[in-house]
DNA sequence: TATAGCCTATGATCCAGATCAAGAAACTAT
DNA sequence: ATAGTTTCTTGATCTGGATCATAGGCTATA
């Protein structure tokens, strides 16, 4: 596939980027989005040198397992990972997805272990940060130490709404709420707000919301039939935001 | 009161050191449990410098307002708080209570702005980490910075266990892991694992756990006739603390 | 290109916990 | 003390969403 013109649509860069595991984190189209951001330009080559690009995950492949000793933090390069915790019974909750650009791991810092479990929705690729490399490095750049500060920040803001979400909110604010986080974090990665892809099976969406796959099921069903969505085996689109943002409450 | 002999009972001693704004970090009983752990002793003395010992909080008072600006992490000295966040229709969720030697205010970094409402318990006091100057000291104390790091890091892993207690426990499961979490924390502090005070009401335990105060009454109740606890008003004691994990899962 | 093992949709039934109701107890302020 | 307010308890009833049941659709691997 010598295809190595110079009229390559933009497309297809960002593809290649993202899926080849030798791009470095200057080039990488994420930048804005990951931590490197804020770093002067020696400091990110530094940064660059420690990170391990990973080749693909396959679908269902894990990332790594709760109760295992924590060695690196995890960028999402491609594609989608959801992360589980489980009471000793069996019982599982999914406790976040991820997408390009999010960390995974943040919460393992603490006891140098995982505290939960990571894996691979689709086929999907990470950036490995090794984390006591990370924190030598850490020690020198004050300006890293920072964003990972602001990072767990985020992701703790998250939860705490997530808390709220599951505590306080009906089926339907569920799953609106939960359209539209995707929506948002879609867009922020350059995607449309209004149409994509599920990554996740219904299953999944019930179990991190907190409900039945049949009620996600029949949600769907009348979202659609109140014209707020369309949506079609895993792709879905948008129609009204607006009624959408008034259901969340 | 000059009562200072030197046969004062040590819990004296705590008290006063507890509530006298004046004491530093080197002294107080907190200090394991604080952020200062594992800080060289000038470097301590440095961030001893930049704390701002409040007077107290009286009960229902507030330390701070979501969507204020972010100015000070806080740490517990004495007393309780608790956290809210608030849907847009008036729901609250109390997403967490705050006994000495935790931090506050956390989840606000990422935005310059506080992301929920923290309001004391019972008359209570803090220490005040005023951000940017605790980032100036950070720059300089690495140590300081991944202290911060294992905090957030921390209270992140323990805000996915409460997502797994939202979403997937039942009443009871939900109840016996609360106390056992308020147990742990009490024996972390040199208190009674078995006997100890509720700060919070009926009402906040029942908002915290997603449930309804009657469910709460109901439940200690039932507890009470299978003598896994006696209740008191405010005064509960875990009487069979086997059977108490075991309800947990 | 077949087949086993998913995932998804939809209807019927059920139940844990919410909501409603009404006192009793515990604070608070005067 | 005393009235007013809030918190707590307990009973009666109701309901949102779980669970059970069934059938069709998808997709992975041989």
């Amino acid at each position: 596939m010598a295809s190595s013109n110079n009229v390559t649509p933009l497309f297809n860069d960002l593809a290649k980027l993202e899926n080849d595991h030798r791009v470095v984190c200057q080039d990488c189209s994420l930048y804005r989005l990951c931590l490197p951001l804020g770093l002067h330009s020696n400091d990110l080559e530094q940064l660059d040198k420690i990170i391990k690009r990973s080749q693909n995950f396959k679908r269902g492949h894990s990332l790594f397992a709760a109760e295992t000793e924590f060695k690196s933090l995890f960028v999402v390069r491609s594609g989608t990972f959801k992360t589980t915790v489980a009471a000793s019974n069996g019982r599982e909750q999914v406790t976040g997805f991820y997408f390009p650009g999010e960390f995974i791991g943040l919460d393992a810092i603490h006891e140098s272990l995982y505290q939960s479990n990571a894996r691979a929705l689709e086929t999907s690729s990470v950036c490995e940060l090794p984390y006591e490399t990370l924190q030598e490095l850490g020690q020198q750049m004050p300006q890293l130490q920072l964003q990972l500060l602001t990072r767990l920040s985020k992701e703790l803001s998250g939860d705490k709404g997530l808390m709220l979400l599951l505590g306080k909110k009906s089926a339907e604010e569920k799953l609106a709420t939960f359209l539209l986080s995707l929506s948002k974090r879609f867009q922020e990665r350059g995607f449309s707000a209004a149409d994509f892809q599920l990554s996740m099976s219904r299953g999944d969406i019930a179990n991190h919301l907190g409900l039945a796959v049949e009620t996600i099921s029949r949600l769907f069903s009348r979202f659609q039939e109140e014209s707020l969505i369309v949506i079609n085996g895993k792709s879905i689109s948008l129609i009204d935001m607006d009624e959408l943002k008034k259901i969340c409450g």
